[in-house]
DNA sequence: TTGTATGCGTTATCAC
DNA sequence: GTGATAACGCATACAA
């Protein structure tokens, strides 16, 4: 633990007053060379960290943050954002931070458009969203970089776009879903099943279908095994059923998103209860399912948390002049009925 | 976003000065009583809120904390502590922290008392630490309450104490472990396996048994089928090999503690590999037979975490006079192959 | 090119 | 009982 060195501290060393430091750290010029240069060393030698508790009490600033996110109403795997949110609002309560929230439908490009476009209006200093539509964000994030407004994307990366990223690493977990189903289910037949795909340009359905084969494909017998079934919400139970019901040789099933309950209620009604089922996120009617067995396993994607931090990286940013990490992947949860009580409140 | 009040506006509200409204915030007396009555109304209406960091600007104290920790050269289930201690030290730099850590032989008590004792000579205003063996940490405790010196532990809890504690829910982890055991390995005989018993008055393997049978417990079918074996690491190797061999209708097997690579080792060269393994943390032998497929899953109590938020929220006691949690549970997680990357950072 | 004065919000020490 | 005032570490406007 060594000695905090002030800005005071400093000067003295150097023969000179706290003003000449000052320019020296904030590069602002007229300082002589030679000044310059041994304030610059003296730095180096003592390791010098500004205090950046009292940079900030000076600066007084207000920090206008836009969010632009997937509305709770529409989709309720977005609710805990929310929570994820006020928690890194009230972390930073001692700083003055306006956040402008504008909501779209996740199944609608035209209103994530129009929600882009309202936000624009707030002037925002910086930015949090979903990019949940590939081509309209690659284009949004296009404009905000020409603006010189950074951008935090949360939930899917948008590879192509220079915009940090937090979330989970889509391919891995698809991955990680196929290892559980191989462990747990009988020998025989494996479905990925895409439920609701109105989220259209979605890649991260594909991603995770990627993995999910990738991990199959390591192994042997499993050739010609891998089935897939693509649904619309609007036709969902009956299509569905009747995958379940053809494909006789089916052993375990593979929900690409949070809407594994609708297989679940299906497999119930039907009594296909040696069918595995592994899906996604803590949706009560999941957790229900998960408790009673019928879905054996959850991947938890944690975007409370993943809202938390995004959040939390952008103010830090603001007030502390942090960087934030180009990409940051949280850890894969695998939930089952015993362990899934505290991951509620997360 | 409301307006953030400091004292200077409550004074001008109020009609007194800066100084009548610090000694009514600090019930440090001297004001009239109607006056008093007047600005603690007034606080109250606003929700008044001090600005925390500017009050630590002027409070230049040097906090001394004191770390009472498991040696990780004894035990490498230890080590990640230390990253996530000096996590929470770079978090908090901005004020100035000693810490004094004592470190103990996990394996003997005398060495725990001796560090503690030595701990004391650095008077610290707070202690962190890891109350390893029941009835020593009991009296030690005690001590330290009756010194009024506030303590957190984590790992294991010490119920009859008052210390605050993080750590896992170890008998809701027990249920994790049967819950998995029960999902993947045939029907027949588990067994619940103590290795290195000189880890004496643990509780912490006796409430993880106890998790473990009250699954079982609520099952059909599972009566007389739960086997159990103490194991102390002297005699490990051939005991554990005659317990494998002699009981041929062992299906699954459950480590009670980070020690399960003893056991994958000999399901190896025996050849037993229908016999399902789950047992706890991600010390690098569990991982390298977790990647390999002899043990099955893992449980992550995450050391590092629970030392980082002891220490944290043990700082944030002092610096920002919050409250800590009485008790902090983390979730427990579930770690397979694919999954297990990204939590050996954490 | 450099030094000084002032202020951020809070606390503590004075003098009245 | 009360109200000025200085100080914490840093930033900045202004004077020299």
């Amino acid at each position: 633990m060594m000695k905090k060195y002030t800005i005071k501290d400093i000067a003295q060393l150097a023969g000179v007053s706290k003003g000449t430091i000052d320019r020296v750290i904030h590069n602002r010029g007229n300082v002589a060379k030679d000044v310059e240069n041994k304030v610059k060393r003296l730095l180096e030698d003592i390791n010098y960290q500004p205090n950046l508790i009292a940079r900030n009490l000076k600066n007084n600033r207000i920090y206008q943050i836009g969010a632009l996110l997937p509305d709770p109403k529409k989709d309720a795997y977005w609710e805990v954002c929310t929570d994820g949110i006020n928690q890194a609002l009230s972390e930073f309560s001692a700083f003055d931070i306006r956040l402008h929230t504008m909501l779209f439908d996740p199944t609608d490009t035209e209103s994530f458009i129009k929600s882009h476009q309202q936000l624009m209006t707030s002037a925002p200093d910086i930015i949090l969203m979903v990019p949940l539509f590939y081509k309209e964000a690659k284009s949004v994030l296009k404009n905000y970089e020409e603006a010189g407004i950074q951008v935090c994307t949360f939930n899917n990366q948008i590879e192509v776009s220079k915009a940090n990223f937090i979330g989970q690493d889509l391919y891995q977990s698809g991955r990680v879903a196929a290892k559980l189903l191989h462990t747990i289910a009988d020998k025989g037949d494996m479905a990925i099943i895409h439920i609701d795909e109105k989220y259209k340009n979605a890649v991260h359905m594909q991603e995770k279908e990627r993995g999910f084969k990738s991990y199959f494909d390591d192994l042997s017998g499993f050739q010609d095994h891998i089935l897939k079934c693509k649904i619309r919400y609007t036709e969902t139970e009956d299509k569905l059923r009747a995958f379940l019901i053809n494909n006789s040789n089916l052993k375990g099933v593979f929900v690409t998103n949070s809407k594994a309950f609708h297989v679940a209620r299906l497999l119930e009604t039907e009594n296909k209860n040696h069918i595995k089922l592994v899906g996604y996120d803590l949706l009560a009617e999941n957790v229900n399912y998960l408790k009673v067995g019928v879905i054996d396993f959850l991947i938890h994607q944690n975007p409370r948390q993943q809202a938390y931090l995004g959040l939390k990286f952008l103010i830090e940013h603001l007030v502390f002049e942090k960087q934030i990490p180009n990409k940051f992947l949280l850890p894969i949860d695998i939930i089952n009925s015993e362990n899934v009580t505290p991951f509620l409140r997360d």
